[in-house]
RNA sequence: GGAGAGGUGGCUGAGUGGUCGAAAGCGGUGGAUUGCUAAUCCAUUGUACGUCUAAUUGACGUACCGAGGGUUCGAAUCCCUCCCUCUCCGCCA
């Protein structure tokens, strides 16, 4: 939330910051500086008359206590002065609606861009800041997606997924899921050590911690609402994380804060239908890692550029080329006044796709949230700066490796940095999942043969390889050459 | 879900209608003192908003004792509604 006080005293400069984002005069700030004058008034009016009411108050208990009569006339005269001012104040009822209506309005108007933020109207003026890794560019025209790769491994079902909740949804079978654990593992393992402390928090979560962080009021057909509590699904662990520390006040010396959390993701993607849907990238619920901070106003710009290069540095750990982005004005997220996005190389497309954005909030969110720190030997306290970073959506990860590791055969290589989490160098066909397509694609198995594999599954899982052999017609030459395509 | 108890300042914990923003203790801060660790003594000790002042770590005012209403000249204290916490029982991973 803006600071009232600053369009108060400086309603052309916010004005000016505010445009920047949308040109068409979006957002007018008259209604606002009108309805502060009367409120400001309002409150001065109410305060005197208070004041005089406290007093009588006093003075009657002081007269009673000193021997006046309490039928007597003086006291009659106080107490009929008291009603008075009670009666005036409940005409004051208009100070609640005007108090009401400012923060109505203050809660919809957007963070203010910072400086160097680049001005522009959309997304095609976001800005490239840098680029990282050669882009994959495979030979032949094997190249496929990676939901056909996923799926093509038994790694991955959409259409199970959408059986047992709906469209835009996922599964992770096998390797997969264990891929994505070891995604998950590799990432927080990443961030602890570069000093954020992990938290598990709540992904459901309440209307408070959803404005504080700027998802409500403006964006409620963002989130997944639970029909009997105050309750919501949360679309980002920020939102969790950064109002852990909702109306406290922090001292000087705790800052900076760092945390990071896994927690799956919940959005409705309203009004993006028809976009993305195959695949991984745009999912209802989802996997991430987030980092927050909240620091002091003075280093949050040196401590943005350092949770960027947290984020870049999983994926050049996972040698997935990237580019980072910086959004302009007119494309720069609620309540964000700077924001890198970084995007990852996606060959089935040959586009960059955001896999992290990195946000400094200022004190925007804290304002809202009402976190504050405390400096020793100074009065008053002060607003936090919130910043917050994925580091990094898991899903979108996955999609990335199984597009830019994807071989020729069909397999997977594993990056270097995730063999020793999952504990394989290469994701091959599951024995035990995979169905007779999937089998046939295999070098040297036929439709016959994938038949026969299928119909003694049927009877019992392969716990090993040299299961295979029960099945007619596997020798063992047969066996080894399959072993480099499949696991169980 | 059923039954009971309770929500007071950084913490513990008094306070059941009147100078209560709130005793006391602890903690914190400043100072004094003692030839060490430590102890003792004195002072101070929340947040927000507003008015005044050139300005302030200044003066004054107002609000805040879970939240919102009500009664009253006056409420932390009485009444109503809601929220939350704890204990016991039930259910449950």
């Amino acid at each position: 939330m803006l600071d009232i006080k600053q369009i108060r005293e400086n309603p052309e400069f916010v004005q000016e910051r505010l445009n920047r984002r949308s040109s068409e005069g979006e957002y007018n700030l008259t209604a606002l500086t009108d309805l502060d004058k009367q409120l400001r008034q309002a409150e001065t009016e109410r305060n005197q008359l208070q004041a005089r009411s406290n007093e009588i108050g006093k003075l009657i208990g002081q007269k009673i206590k000193g021997g006046s009569d309490p039928k007597g006339e003086e006291i009659a005269a106080l107490k009929a002065e008291g009603n008075e001012i009670k009666t005036k104040l409940s005409n004051l009822d208009e100070e609640k609606r005007i108090k009401l209506e400012i923060d109505t309005l203050l809660l919809q108007l957007p963070n203010l861009p910072s400086d160097s933020t680049p001005v522009g109207k959309s997304e095609a003026e976001n800005v490239e800041v840098r680029r990282w890794g050669d882009e994959y560019i495979p030979q032949g025209k094997n190249l496929k997606p990676h939901w056909e790769i996923g799926e093509a491994l038994g790694i991955l079902d959409f259409k199970r997924a959408v059986k047992v909740a709906q469209s835009r949804f996922a599964s992770l079978i096998g390797v997969g899921a264990a891929l994505e654990r070891a995604l998950i593992s590799f990432m927080l393992d990443k961030q602890i050590a570069a000093g954020y402390v992990e938290v598990i928090p709540p992904v459901l979560i309440n209307t408070d911690t959803l404005t504080g962080t700027g998802q409500l009021p403006k964006f409620a057909e963002e989130s997944f609402k639970c029909a009997e509590d105050d309750l919501w699904l949360t679309p980002t662990a920020e939102v969790p994380l950064t109002n852990f520390y909702r109306a406290e006040i922090l001292e000087a010396e705790a800052l900076p804060i760092y945390h990071c959390a896994y927690t799956p993701c919940f959005r409705r993607e309203a009004g993006s239908y028809g976009k993305d849907t195959r695949g991984l990238i745009r999912l209802h619920q989802f996997n991430k890692v987030e980092m927050v901070k909240l620091v002091h106003p003075e280093t949050s710009p040196e401590e943005h550029e350092k949770m960027l290069d947290n984020a870049t540095a999983i994926l050049e750990a996972l040698q997935l080329p990237y580019r980072v982005i910086e959004l302009c004005t007119g494309d720069l997220g609620f309540s964000a006044k700077k924001c890198y996005d970084v995007e990852v190389w996606l060959p089935s497309s040959g586009t960059y796709r955001e896999i992290s954005s990195c946000s400094n909030c200022g004190d925007f969110q804290a304002r809202r949230a009402d976190i504050r720190f405390k400096e020793k030997g100074q009065k008053g306290t002060q607003f936090v700066h919130t910043l917050n970073g994925s580091g990094l959506a898991v899903g979108r990860t996955m999609a990335a490796i199984l597009e830019n590791y994807q071989q020729a055969d069909g397999t997977v290589k594993v990056p270097e940095a995730l063999q020793s989490y999952l504990g394989r160098e290469v994701l091959l066909v599951n024995l035990n999942t995979a169905t007779e397509k999937m089998l046939t694609s295999l070098p040297g198995v036929g439709r016959k043969l994938a038949e026969r594999i299928i119909a003694t599954r049927h009877n019992q899982i392969f716990s090993s390889i040299e299961d295979l052999k029960r099945v007619p017609g596997i020798g063992q030459q047969l066996l080894n050459k399959l072993s480099g395509y499949i696991i169980c």
